[in-house]
DNA sequence: TCTGGGGTCCTAGGACCC
DNA sequence: TCTGGGGTCCTAGGACCC
């Protein structure tokens, strides 16, 4: 066992991201309550302060604020995904100039490696309130700061550094000395943790695992048995053992989708195979990017969910490629074909998208088929439906995936299943 | 009236083989 | 027919992230 070398990473994360790229380039917007909205401005996707403050909640639907909204002047802005990307390159390019190694996390966030950075600067905390002000100076975007000695760390001192205003945006837990470090850690609770979700957190908090002092002073042991190898890892990494290494570069993708719900319903073929057709091209574009080729691409369609009173129905069905292909022409027909074999006339259709599966050099061991994005219980009569269709259509032609459990509904379809096909039409849709 | 869109990883246990 | 051990692969399900 070779010592390894003490590791020190930051994480550099964009405050309300897209709220903030809108005052890039509308000032009149600082101070306001704004949040941003999804597709078809849907629901809440980003909030600045003031309007956290007002109690908006993330992922909200934006009809049901519409009152709090009035009240308070709160400003809604729809979505524009080509901007919030430009800023992120734009940022990414300024952070480059501060570490030879980054990851590129998400949009807003990277984690920057301070290996060997030590002697440029009198302390890290100086090295991001450098980075802070020059990114607002330069990109017009908030940034706090978090330096910790694994990337679970950085991500917890961001956390701080974004929380508690004495902070200033800037957190390094590299130089706390242990007596501060253990009481700032014990005044946080548990599920702030990177990898903790609100599953973990709650059988955690059972145990008496309260903060994220308590689950770093845990039995290593004890968390192993109770929770396996990830949570294992992020207990060393709490306690300063970095065990989740720093990816330069984005490993290629082993699916891609490409969803939408529409604006209104649609019910004709004919609008379907259009949106359909450009969420091919999307998808095919971003296929050819990381230098693959698909083996089968699925298509699926839904009604609204939420107009109980209309019939629902949803299905999917994947059409196996001749034979691998990164080519849109090729792709669109598999999937029109395939759209061809679930579309049914009658219903008023909410959502459609495709899948692009089978990608070459990951080999996938299983598609998500479509995930509904709805938090909602697995139903007795979802379960007797499924039931149904896998004795009709094979053993486990569909599944309900895991998500069922965390409130989340995802059915998966296996590939191994004859002529790829899943077809749960008569599958309810739950609440 | 109106309710987002993407992704990944780990593990237990069964099937199957020698 | 029974007993025994070692190993790999696959899949169903659970959880997490932005």
């Amino acid at each position: 066992m070779t010592a390894i070398a003490r590791q020190k990473f930051a994480l550099v994360d964009v405050n309300a991201m897209y709220v903030s790229c809108d005052r890039a380039f509308d000032p009149r917007l600082r101070d306001r309550p704004v949040v941003t909205l999804s597709n078809n401005d849907g629901c809440v996707v980003a909030r600045s302060n003031e309007a956290k403050a007002l109690g908006v909640g993330m992922g909200v639907p934006w009809f049901q604020l519409r009152d709090l909204a009035r009240q308070h002047g709160i400003v809604a802005l729809s979505s524009n995904y080509a901007l919030y990307a430009d800023m992120s390159n734009r940022l990414v390019s300024v952070l480059r100039e501060y570490s030879p190694r980054i990851e590129v996390y998400s949009i807003d966030e990277s984690f920057l490696s301070l290996n060997g950075l030590e002697g440029q600067w009198p302390s890290f905390s100086a090295m991001g309130q450098a980075v802070r002000a020059r990114i607002w100076r330069d990109v017009c975007l908030p940034v706090c700061y978090g330096a910790g000695d694994s990337k679970t760390l950085a991500k917890l001192a961001n956390h701080i550094a974004k929380k508690r205003p004495e902070f200033a945006g800037v957190a390094d837990l590299t130089v706390m000395p242990s007596g501060e470090m253990d009481q700032l850690l014990s005044s946080i609770d548990v599920g702030e943790v990177w990898g903790v979700g609100r599953r973990t957190a709650t059988r955690l908090q059972a145990m008496g695992i309260n903060t994220v002092q308590a689950l770093r002073a845990a039995s290593p042991k004890a968390i192993r048995a109770q929770f396996g190898v990830v949570m294992e890892r992020t207990c060393d990494e709490l306690r300063g053992r970095s065990c989740i290494e720093l990816e330069e570069v984005a490993p290629a993708k082993q699916q891609i989708i490409s969803s939408r719900s529409f604006g209104y319903t649609v019910q004709t073929l004919r609008e379907i195979e259009e949106a359909i057709s450009m969420f091919l091209a999307r998808a095919s574009e971003k296929l050819r990017a990381q230098g693959s080729r698909c083996g089968a691409v699925q298509v699926f369609v839904m009604t609204d969910r939420f107009a109980e009173r209309d019939p629902q129905y949803c299905n999917a069905f994947t059409v196996p490629m001749p034979e691998p292909s990164d080519d849109l022409r090729m792709l669109a027909r598999a999937a029109l074909w395939g759209l061809k074999r679930i579309f049914r006339t009658g219903y008023r259709y909410k959502k459609a998208g495709v899948v692009l599966m089978d990608i070459s050099g990951r080999n996938m061991q299983q598609a998500t088929l479509f995930d509904s994005g709805v938090r909602r219980a697995r139903s007795a009569e979802v379960m007797a439906a499924l039931d149904g269709l896998n004795s009709r259509y094979g053993r486990d032609t569909v599944r309900l995936g895991s998500a069922a459990g965390s409130g989340r509904w995802t059915a998966r379809f296996d590939r191994k299943t004859p002529n790829y096909t899943t077809d749960w039409g008569d599958l309810p849709i739950a609440r």
